[in-house]
DNA sequence: GGAAAATAGTTGAAGCCTAAACTATCCCGG
DNA sequence: CCGGGATAGTTTAGGCTTCAACTATTTTCC
């Protein structure tokens, strides 16, 4: 395991525009804590992200969702969620139901196992971000989600624009 | 390619701590520019978000990386690199030179034709980035740069204390 | 000098991920 | 009713990534 957040990539390249510095510090911070997710997920639940994920989606829409909108919400593509609901399958943590009304979709739901593991590691989890993030006040953070809000509100914009 | 960023996962599950919320969308953000870089890298000069990585590294020390240095730098694992140059190398991009005092390591550094490419891609990908972050005022973008570093601290500050 | 520990890199197994091609099904308009 | 287009999922090939086991070499230190 490496993990030399001082020597990263990311922050700060000298000479560039400044978009870029900011651009490459979001990036360092997110793979930061990213990476010590992933890292306690394995290490104490023997799952990964990927897993946590697609179960978080799972527990917030009861009634269940296709494969498609999973895959719309987690921003992945269909192929991956094929097999990503197979291992969880596989593992009994979630099941598949047939569409009574169209035979092409199939709606996924937690088992009862499922819901409870994935209680247990979303608790974890909770706390792992809130220790992580623990040492900006609260004013910071309020700032920082607001501001975070217009960067994703400038991506947007300028993917509109592209695509328009 | 779904990418469907208004339903995304991360957005503002209700009843979570605000630091989940803070991650969620930290996460959000990042992930809508990296794919949307990974995207242009993959339509303009077909390559991939790691290897232009790598370029950066060797083109920010003319005098050769070792494989090691780059796995630290890149924060990713020996075996990652290993793949990473091999595929560089294959493409004329990267050239390897084994170590002169130490017959275990070897050196690598951009080819001519690597510098070249790299120089059209950074070019590009800098213009991007400006792009994406373009939405935002100077202000915005010091501010958002500050409060980031402090997340990192706080960050690094609690993977300090746990792995003490 | 030589054994033991550390270091540089590779390999293999497994999971994640995408794009593109494919199958099966549904829906719409004639 | 039926042909064509859209939609739901699967499959395949290939790249990225990790971890753990491995080889080769160097360093440490007795």
């Amino acid at each position: 395991m490496p993990l030399d957040a001082e020597t990263a990539l990311a922050d700060a390249p000298p000479g560039h525009k400044d978009e870029l510095r900011l651009w490459l510090r979001l990036l360092t911070c997110t793979n930061l804590i990213e990476a010590e997710i992933r890292r306690r997920l394995r290490a104490e639940f023997d799952t990964t992200l990927p897993r946590f994920d697609l179960l978080a989606q799972l527990e917030r829409h009861p009634g269940g969702l296709t494969l498609g909108d999973i895959s719309r919400r987690m921003m992945v593509s269909n192929g991956n969620v094929t097999g990503l609901a197979a291992r969880l399958e596989e593992e009994g943590l979630v099941e598949r139901r047939v569409s009574a009304t169209d035979r092409r979709a199939q709606s996924l739901r937690l088992t009862a196992k499922g819901r409870r593991e994935f209680a247990r590691q979303s608790a974890a989890h909770e706390g792992w971000v809130a220790e992580l993030l623990g040492g900006l006040s609260i004013a910071e953070r309020e700032a920082l989600q607001t501001l975070l809000g217009r960067a994703k509100a400038s991506v947007t914009a300028s993917l509109q624009e592209g695509g328009a």
